[in-house]
DNA sequence: CTTGACCTTCTCGTTACGTTATCCTTTATA
DNA sequence: TATAAAGGATAACGTAACGAGAAGGTCAAG
């Protein structure tokens, strides 16, 4: 069998053959006179085991191993592969609550009522729970177990939903104290940026200063936060809050 | 501020800030006349811009379009990222399911006990379930239908779990049929690959037929899978479904 | 004998740097 | 002031798994 056809029988490109060729994975059996790459049954086995492993995500120099190896511990390899592959999603899940993370900061901040605003903050924190607890929880005690749960945080979300807006109180407070000095790396601005990291740790899962000074760029960049702390605090408050954060953080 | 001092403060390698330097995303806004590079603080601040997309992930050319456009629309862009990593977390969940399921079937097939066997299979298909449309009609119905949903389930799974176990016993016989003739591309062969394509199906939620055949390979190759059917159908039935499955995905 | 459909072997491009290797400048110490 | 250490610079190769394209050889058909 020629290249092309083992190509369009297998769904790989011909240039990925001759790849597999070229670092061994998948070297067939017989080049005629003319150069011509001949696979045979045998190839076309092993072919289908690279497959295999290929569809897992397993790295093609791991499945070299695995294949070359007739005894290779099949068992554990996709053990560790598993374990590889839930700890990317692990990454990308924590990622994913960031930025979701982010672009409610940034539009629930400027566009929803108050009561939405606690909605939205209520279900979030169901939510959270029930990816981080749910299938422990479940797992352990059972159905009745996991409602209870959720029955306490339902009753729960409302006072921290009001420290939160303590907390932003506080914020403002504190942020008109100390625009009065002026001095964005004076003690009293540092307690602000202190404020703001605690605010922001309600909606943040992973807190960094780097991401804490990213948003206070964008804060500093989006006329509508500009208008929301200057609205609240007065004139210049983004600003200095801004650059008291920077300050905080460095 | 030098190379090194920033790469300190960011935690960056000065190999990257270079590379950064390289590409365009930072030049530092000025040069000795010794070819030292001197970042100032509009750099450091771009740098922090820089690093908040970067923890989210974002490409270093697309940190760039966002960071050279002064009227960007972020809040698109954050969509569009979130999108892409729902996407490659979706793709990771198939993966990862998969891989979990050729595990099972590996071990569990040679090692558990009948009970054992129905208990697994039951709280996979719950688990399973939950993942697909626990989210789903939780949000729709609220909780009681959920556990409303998982009653029926359990108590489908005795029917389903004896449907699988009737596959099987159907697969054994018409392995030992097929055998007769010896032929694994006779019509009869193929009964028994499509056979064993829909007792897979049990376990597997995506079926394709390069892992098909990749386990069927892994079936020659492991003897426990020898034994298993060898056992049950005769000695070379192992080869000979092999065979047959290879024929069928072909 | 030419055309078209194959085949071959290069080589570069992709991403975000890590890792040498070689050389130059500044700073600290003897 | 000579020298050594620290830190700066550029340049080039390596990474994973191919895609794309160039330049050229082979084969069957008309």
């Amino acid at each position: 069998m020629l290249i092309n056809e083992l190509a369009k029988l297998s769904g790989l490109s011909k240039r990925a053959l001759r790849y597999y060729d070229e670092i061994g994975l998948l070297t067939p059996s017989d080049t005629g006179d003319n150069g011509y790459r001949q696979y045979n049954v045998t190839d076309i086995d092993r072919l289908q085991q690279i497959l295999f492993y290929r569809e897992l995500d397993f790295k093609l120099e791991e499945i070299q191993r695995i294949l070359d190896a007739p005894d290779f511990n099949v068992n554990e390899a996709l053990r560790k592969q598993h374990e590889m592959l839930e700890q990317k999603r692990n990454y990308l899940d924590g990622l994913i609550i960031t930025i979701q993370n982010t672009i409610q900061v940034m539009e629930g901040e400027t566009t929803m009522t108050n009561e939405q605003k606690f909605e939205a903050f209520k279900n979030k924190m169901i939510e959270d729970n029930d990816k981080q607890y749910g299938e422990e929880i479940r797992g352990k005690y059972g159905e009745e177990q996991v409602l209870a749960s959720y029955g306490k945080l339902k009753n729960m979300t409302e006072e921290q939903y009001e420290s939160v807006n303590q907390l932003e109180q506080m914020l403002f407070e504190r942020l008109k104290e100390a625009m009065v000095g002026g001095d964005a790396s004076a003690e009293v601005a540092m307690e602000v940026a202190e404020l703001h990291k605690r605010w922001l740790s309600f909606y943040w899962a992973k807190y960094t200063p780097q991401a804490h000074a990213g948003l206070a760029q964008m804060y500093l960049h989006d006329e509508r936060f500009t208008a929301y702390y200057d609205d609240r605090v007065g004139k210049g408050a983004t600003q200095f809050l801004h650059d008291a954060i920077l300050e905080y953080v460095k």
